[in-house]
DNA sequence: TATTGTTATACTCTATAACTATA
DNA sequence: TATAGTTATAGAGTATAACAATA
């Protein structure tokens, strides 16, 4: 029959502490499960969640250099390179030289570039809302704001450490 | 001199919505900060930390199969014979065949693999502490209460898809 | 026929090093 | 000498398929 073994002795129960009260298997449980509710809502983007979170740093503030852009979305700058030819060969992205400096190339997106983001923009909240589907409104702005602010200092601190990506 | 462009013309404010309003984002910066300030604290595990988890498992509750335990922690059956076939070769956990179901093994922690998660939990905690580094308590505390119930449903839900890992 | 564990294989992601052109 | 971008390469992490033993 099944194994079911849970129901055979069931005199090993939660004793304290396990995976649960594990911060570390929270984070792997919830990267996991958010690539899973939002790969298709990005499957259509080159590079996927990558190029998606590209095209959402490009489409707010001055045009950056692809150094700062890595930096922003955490990808080094090797990948950022041919990510940015993959989105650039699609027309969602343009490269030109920095006027100031002629090493650096400004990264700026297109008009197709926003239609398709805010088209991404769309599923990609669907799928958000999918991830926490049993948290009640206020629990899920909280949890999205504490998520928000950690990950800003931890950003920061990533710029300092800068020795890998 | 030094480039900094961000000085030269501060006119791109954060127009509205950017990155740090992407639950995705959070997730990447969050999970790469993790494994940045917890590498260390699980270094000297084999398996690093993808072995720490599954001493975790295996601390608490009966002794599963390894396909159980993999799904606890969401790793592949493929990766979960040759992660405890390192664990085994250090002598922190042992396998031995179930009576019930001669097809699969259950998997024991050591009192070796006990002592050595005891030491990493501690540093793993540090580790923890400095990522929630700029939260109060009330706030970290509640953060992690969100993230595990977030987690909790989405292993429930992986167990559903159950298409990859 | 389906499932557990194993092995082998391939694909993606990430990390490192070397090269160029500028500074 | 140091930096931005490119290219090539090697290494993890993950996924897939095939197999043996058992159910």
């Amino acid at each position: 029959m099944s194994n079911s073994s849970s129901a055979a002795a069931d005199a090993g129960p939660p004793e304290g502490i396990g995976l649960e009260s594990e911060l570390g298997w929270s984070i792997r449980m919830i990267s996991a499960a958010f690539r899973r509710v939002a790969t298709g809502s990005v499957a259509d983007l080159p590079g996927g969640a990558r190029g998606y979170l590209v095209l959402v740093a490009l489409a707010s503030g001055e045009p950056p250099s692809q150094l700062a852009l890595g930096r922003q979305v955490h990808l080094d700058r090797t990948v950022m390179t041919y990510l940015l030819d993959d989105l650039e060969a699609r027309g969602l992205i343009t490269r030109r030289p920095d006027p100031r400096d002629r090493r650096a190339r400004q990264v700026l997106i297109t008009d197709e570039g926003r239609a398709q983001l805010d088209r991404a923009r769309g599923r990609i909240s669907l799928a958000e809302a999918r991830l926490l589907a049993d948290l009640d409104e206020p629990d899920a702005r909280r949890l999205r704001e504490l998520l928000a602010r950690v990950a800003r200092t931890a950003q920061r601190e990533a710029l300092v450490s800068e020795g890998g990506c």
